[in-house]
Order: structure tokens, then C-alpha cells, then sequence
DNA sequence: GGTCCAATCATAACATCGTTTCGATAACGA
DNA sequence: TCGTTATCGAAACGATGTTATGATTGGACC
């Protein structure tokens, strides 16, 4: 009974679509409910029927993204272990430069909750088995596999955020050539 | 002519006192001008007049957080060079998680003005001249002090950011000793 | 010393935001 | 056919950033 559901799955996808390209086009500061909703032709009633709230949008956005940055690191591991290591890493910066602002949300203090850390986790996990593959291989030593990993992401974190905040000078050849090198830097650092 | 001004320097020094008090106590989202004007006893129309803007008192308060970090690791300055160089980045990380909102308002995405940058900068140079120091006694090589430099900041913001979003497991004193480990993996890169 | 005047500020109005309420709508069972 | 009930769009509400308005104040001038 009651009349035929429009805040379908369907919509909750373009919901999602929608608010991610007004986040990557104009900024964190554009995304209200009233624009999304009329981005994909419907009322604010929907984002409150499918979300919640916008901070429960916004912890979508945030879990999107961090799903994709996941798949991304997996599809970049190929080829021999340290090999693979490296693409991981370059495959790291990116995907965040693609979206600069996404990736400001999901690092950018928005307290998550637990089982968005947990998706953040889970993105964080090809890391931790590409550096465990070189430990099983013998490319790398000295640390268990999280403890690298974790440092491994700090860099490239670090240094992508960095760049994103425009304080790091230089071209954007200059800029990817010096990720490059303080990855190298970090990866020797665990060689036999 | 007219009548003598309230909206001063003091009252300048006290809506940011009371801007920052209210950021760090209960973060960016309770931040609004009319609660930061009646803390100060005054009216919005005063943030306006000496400030401009609700932006523009955000970017005087991420100047003001970069200036106090700058200051924080001059003072940490201390010491044989390479032992002055580890103090400089602990003292990053206390500083950062002293104020953690205060912290992501600096690094999160707020697009800083041109002398807005200048500031972050400035905080970035003694870190420079500490690792151009550890060069000169030869402590340490192989790259200019700049590039070395934002190498061991990357690794600094990238690892205290990551333990700001909750991203890093263990106890606090286990993330004190693998921060430092991190550090000190990071400077060992370096060595002659 | 009284009167104007211009600078200065507090108050109120405005547009917009997130959120909630409410009446209109539309399918299903009787 | 009709009533019931789930569902939706539009409008209302409080709060926010911002701007306009009018009251207030202290010196300048006669």
C-alpha cells in the first residue's frame, strides 16, 4: 500500500553522482542540499528519506571514495613485488590529484565514524599486502607489514597533501618526480 | 570628529583569542560569528570591520596557527645539529595534536591567499635551516636542505594527520615511539 | 556654551542554509 | 468504488553570513 517508491537505489546513485561532481567542480562550499536535490531533479526530502542528513551524504561521499582509492591501489599492483610496491604508490597520488577537494574531504577532519574508519581501513589493506609480499619475497625487512605500510602512506599522504595545500614549489613534472624520489627514498630504507 | 573607536587592536587580539578557544573546544562547525562576537562582549558587525569577513578571520586564524608553529619549532632549536633536527620534529607533532582543530583548519583545503602561503612558509623555514645546519657539519648529504627538508615535513604532517582522522592504531605512547621511529627512518635516509 | 556634523557602532532586515512539518498524491485491499 | 496508508513535494522554521539602517557619540564651529 501507499503510492510507488521514487527514492529508489537509483536515485540514491545519483544523488551521490551528482554531489560528487558539484564537490570536484566548485567545492566543499557549493554542496548544499537544495543543489544536489535539483541536480538530480528531485526535493531535498530525498536526500533526507535515502541519507539521513547531510552529514550522512557526506560520510557517503566519504566512503565512495575511499572504495575507489582502494579499488585504484589494487589495480596498480602488478608485476614484480617492489615493482608492484612503487605503482601502488604512484597510483596513491593519483588518484587523490584527480580529486583534489574529495580527497580534502576525506582527510579533512570530518570525524569518522567507526565503520567509516573501517572502510578507510579496507582501502589501506593493498598496501599492507603489497608490502607484505615483498617481506614473504625478501625485497623488504626489518618491520612488520603495517608498521611499513603505515609509513608508506604516511609519505605519500604527507606529500600529496602537501602539494594539494600548494606548498610544495616546483612544476608538475618537478612535483612528480620528487614524490617519485622520496618513495624510492622510503621504500630503500626497508631493502635488505 | 565622530566617536571614539572600540573596534581596536585589543578587540582584534580578543575575537581571535575567543575564535580559537571556540575552534579547539568544540571544533570548526560551532565556529559562527555570532557566538565568537558575544564571547567577546561585541557585535558581528565588529568582525566585520576589523576583519571582513568570516573567511578572512579564518585565514587571520590559520596565519596566527602558522606563525605559533613556526615559533614552536624555532624554539625547539636545541643542540648538536642532527639532535636539534629530531627535537624540531617532535615538536611538530606536539604542536599539531596540542590543537588538533586548529591543525586541520591549516592543512584542510581552506585554499590559503598568496601571503596566506607566505606565513605557512615562514613556519616551514626553520626546518629548512635546521637540516641546512646538519649539511654544513656534514651530518648529513645527498640532497639540497629544501627537498630534504619537505621530505621529513611530508612525513611529519602525513603521520600526524593520519593519527588525527584516527587512522593509526595503538596506544598513544605506541604512536609517540613509531612517529619518532618514523622520524628517526627518515633522517637515517640521509646519513653520510 | 550651544548646535551641527561626521564618524562609529548596535540593531534589525535579508537571503540562504539545514531541517522538520504538513497537506496532496497514489497504489492496494475490501 | 472507496477508504486506507505509505510516500512525496512544497512550505515553514530556526540559524547563519551578510548588509542596510538608524541611534549614539565626541569634536568643530559660531
Amino acid at each position: 500500500m501507499g503510492r510507488v517508491k521514487t527514492y529508489d537505489e537509483a536515485l540514491r546513485q545519483r544523488l551521490l553522482a551528482e554531489a560528487a561532481q558539484l564537490l570536484s567542480s566548485e567545492g566543499v562550499g557549493a554542496l548544499t542540499l537544495r543543489r544536489v536535490a535539483a541536480l538530480a531533479d528531485t526535493s531535498t526530502t530525498a536526500v533526507y528519506s535515502l541519507f539521513g542528513d547531510k552529514d550522512q551524504l557526506l560520510t557517503a561521499m566519504y566512503v565512495d571514495g575511499f572504495a575507489r582509492l582502494g579499488r585504484a591501489l589494487t589495480r596498480a599492483r602488478a608485476g614484480a613485488p617492489l615493482e608492484a610496491l612503487g605503482s601502488v604508490g604512484m597510483a596513491y597520488r593519483r588518484a587523490a590529484l584527480a580529486a583534489p577537494h574529495l580527497y580534502g574531504l576525506m582527510f579533512g577532519g570530518l570525524a569518522p565514524s567507526a565503520d567509516a574508519k573501517q572502510v578507510a581501513d579496507a582501502a589501506f589493506q593493498p598496501l599492507v599486502e603489497s608490502v607484505q609480499t615483498c617481506l614473504d619475497s625478501g625485497d623488504l625487512r626489518g618491520r612488520d607489514a603495517e608498521t611499513i605500510a603505515t609509513y608508506l602512506w604516511a609519505v605519500s599522504h604527507g606529500l600529496v597533501s602537501l602539494e594539494i595545500a600548494g606548498l610544495v614549489g616546483g612544476s608538475l613534472r618537478a612535483r612528480t618526480e620528487g614524490y617519485r624520489d622520496a618513495l624510492t627514498m622510503s621504500i630503500v630504507g626497508h631493502l635488505p
